[in-house]
DNA sequence: CGAATTGTTGACGGAATCTGTCACCATTAT
DNA sequence: ATAATGGTGACAGATTCCGTCAACAATTCG
């Protein structure tokens, strides 16, 4: 084999194996342990991190990076990958070990010139916004790890009721009726987290809760703290829930057909304007349907259990939003905004 | 010069200069015709797609693809890009020529073995949610081009008057106050843009409209067609506005200090569940304060033009807040409040 | 300490490769 | 037709590469 495939193949096998000796590579590319010796030199001076050590249990090793072999991206690829990276900025915090901004210039660094011109051209260009968040979320990483390896972690969580019980993703908070008080007494709990997401600038973490007994959403800024559980409580089998089959262990919506508690159908009237505020709403997309005049409908199924939540969003629509049905539905909105009102007269 | 390292630099100069001859590279690096044809070969078999034409005018090029050189990433850092690109699969449109999606393949394919398994392991357990839209934006790349040489368009947008008017991103839609009516008929318009960007699953474009003369955020689902201007309008000068520096030409908010119109003194107090809904809204972040109880004030001042905008806000808030002053606001939620009670009895 | 393991360096000659030259062909624009 | 440009094959000489050997250094383990 010529050395400067030899050199190519060499890189890859010394990422794959992030440990090895100088003999056992000698034997692999069956070259002398001199040659594998240059070699690895080599590829030191083109800016692989090799460190070695002599002795018994010694050896080679890639130290702190890896070094990609060489990838052939369209200037298109290499441009969305950036602008992808780049949204990342938005958050304060993120589940990964190393700063995303580093990858980031490390990549802007390498790409061609030209290429960089037209990145820069478009820098103030275009954005992937997220609302910033002043909370931080510091245990991204541990409840991942956990979430993986599939262990139960103990940990203090700011609302022990209500907003255990309600923080179920940005659009969906409150879909289970809490008693709401003022608790912001952190409370201690064990969980197994199935995964984490973000959604709209913050980080939630979809969890099975051992005090609960059952599969509640927290949000992750609200977890003060969380460390392997000290009492040894064994994981329970989550049957293969992942972030992916997520929807079907939530509170039930419109679009989800039954959830628990006996559904009533949902039909409700909007404004163009009424129509704009639903379009984000993910758990409404299906049951929404725009009309010509740019006013819509809303047309679904609300389980029993909703209905507070449901009145609480519907009155936060306003005049932008007329409730045709289920009566109960009408008349607990009427009381939702009637108590509004009460604080302004 | 060793082959190996001229290899190497080959790939890089070849990328940069995208058509070249062969005599000027043998010139470059002091070898033969001969020789930069031999390396030109391999460098083609080692993936650099290069394609050559004979004859006077002719020569090589880097066809659709160029290869970045190898780049050394931390294992967290090759995982972050990763994620921030497959956070785009979220996205129905993009502004990019090519799918993302080709990128991430690539990308993922080319990853050493460990690191893809470490990948896999985290597939269902990160993610970074965007709400998904049913609307395509399909005039997203000719929007950003025209943004980046300064053209002007003209565009058929969905609604003339109010949305154009209050489509001022995400959360503050509704911002200036606009006569809304159901006008859903596309009105022809020359705009100038300034940017584009998402939020919140929607793509937005912030431009100069020659029709209200002034700067305006069209909903770039919205725009139906966009192409050059036929009349020619000669484009204005933006005076440096882009993305970065957009929100000083937005309508005021709370914490932008004065905005058009005198500003009243706001101050409000909320419930815990309060906090937690105004907690996502960018523009509030500064005037909110959370007290130890879990619940919170905001304070800052409201402009007179928007007390339209901040009453259907706090409406929206139903009991979760309660305005203490201005007098004014409180009269106006008040009356939203009553509107749409009238819906419901 | 001494033995064993592993890395580090230098030297040298033979083997393998790379390189330049030259000759000739193919394609295309002018 | 002519000139410009890429493409290929052959071959000898130049260069690099490689294996072997030898000596040394650092570390672990008994």
């Amino acid at each position: 084999m010529p050395k400067s495939k030899r050199l190519l193949e060499l890189m890859m096998t010394v990422n794959r194996k992030r440990r090895f000796k100088v003999q056992e590579l000698a034997d692999e590319f069956g070259v002398s342990k001199r040659t594998i010796l240059r070699d690895l030199q080599e590829l030191s001076e083109l800016g692989v991190p090799l460190y070695s050590e002599p002795g018994p249990h010694g050896g080679y090793q890639v130290v702190r990076e890896r070094v990609l072999p060489p990838i052939a991206f369209t200037e298109g690829e290499a441009v969305s990958i950036f602008f992808a990276v780049d949204a990342l900025r938005h958050y304060v915090s993120l589940p990964f070990e190393s700063e995303s901004s580093s990858a980031l210039d490390k990549f802007y660094r390498h790409l061609p010139g030209d290429v960089r011109d037209r990145i820069d051209a478009m820098k103030n260009r275009v954005d992937i916004v997220t609302p910033r968040r002043r909370r931080e979320a510091p245990c991204l990483a541990v409840l991942l790890n956990a979430a993986i390896d599939g262990r139960v972690l103990r940990i203090e969580y700011e609302s022990a009721e209500a907003a255990a019980e309600a923080a179920v993703g940005g659009a969906i908070e409150g879909a289970t009726e809490g008693k709401r008080g003022s608790k912001a007494k952190p409370g201690v709990r064990s969980i197994q987290p199935i995964g984490i997401y973000a959604s709209n600038g913050l980080w939630y973490c979809p969890a099975y809760c051992f005090l609960r007994e059952g599969v509640r959403v927290f949000r992750c800024d609200r977890i003060r703290s969380a460390e392997p559980d000290p009492a040894g409580t064994p994981p329970i089998d989550l049957e293969g829930r992942h972030l992916g089959n997520r929807k079907q262990y939530e509170p039930g919506h419109p679009s989800s057909g039954e959830g628990d508690g006996a559904a009533g159908k949902l039909r409700a009237s909007l404004t163009p304007e009424g129509v704009r505020r639903c379009e984000p709403e993910p758990w409404l997309t299906e049951a929404l349907s725009v009309l010509p005049d740019g006013g819509g409908m809303l047309e679904g199924r609300v389980p029993a259990n909703d209905i507070g939540f449901y009145a609480r969003f519907f009155a936060g629509l306003g005049r932008e939003a007329a409730v045709l049905e289920p009566a109960e539905l009408r008349e607990a909105v009427r009381r939702e905004l009637e108590r509004a009102l009460a604080h302004y007269s």
